[in-house]
DNA sequence: TTGTTAAATCGTATATTTACGATATACAAT
DNA sequence: ATTGTATATCGTAAATATACGATTTAACAA
């Protein structure tokens, strides 16, 4: 089976990447804990969330990749926090595509 | 492998149930096609599209699912359009993650 | 009735995602 | 040096998603 993203604009693609990596409720999760946390102690989150260690790890990665979140290394732990500025280029673009379909919205009889 | 979903919060659910219809390039090529047909001419969006018919059976199944299109019989065909009031709320929920990691987000000072 | 057309569904192959335990790695403290 | 702690990665199993061709269904037209 061979994807076909790309044969879509690059806008299709580029959002359908970031609605991917909200997609999970465990991500939306991780975004609210680490939003939440002071000083960005960020050894906790697998405490809160009903998942192993090593799945909270898979999770962190996808949002690590898409650029939403970044850890920095201290100490023995690692330090995550939200990229604030991605994530609001990251609500322009949600934002961007609902305005272009109202943009191109034509009144419809049928339906 | 058993999901974990039930485990997260109802919003959480929804939003990712929500991010996850618009998580293939393909499913917003085709909203913004429905958004820019007149009337509601609805039998052309496999002609739009580099995928075979069933494929894209699948794909507005996904979207009907969620609810952010309708689709009506009209003859031989299907009549699909955008269901703005979904649209709109969907926006909304979308709107109101951000602002509850907005509303939560503390300084920190180690990143 | 028969044929045409459009869309859905079925069957199937492959890819990706989700999840966990086990292990590896990196640093801190003793 | 050894131990402990936090996180990442590996290996793997199962679920879900993507894609296609083939078939079925539904509505109309001839």
């Amino acid at each position: 089976m061979i994807s076909k993203s790309v044969e879509f604009s690059l806008q299709e693609q580029r959002l359908a990447a970031l609605a991917k990596a909200l997609a999970h409720p465990a991500r939306i999760a991780i975004l609210k804990i680490l939003a939440g946390l002071e000083g960005c102690m960020c050894g906790d989150i697998v405490d809160e969330l009903p998942l192993a260690q090593s799945t909270v790890s898979q999770h962190l990665k996808q949002l690590k990749d898409i650029g939403l979140i970044r850890g920095e290394i201290d100490g023995p732990k690692v330090c995550y926090c939200i990229d604030y500025k991605v994530m609001a280029e990251m609500k322009a673009d949600l934002d961007a595509v609902f305005s272009d379909i109202e943009a191109i919205r034509k009144e419809s009889g049928c339906c």
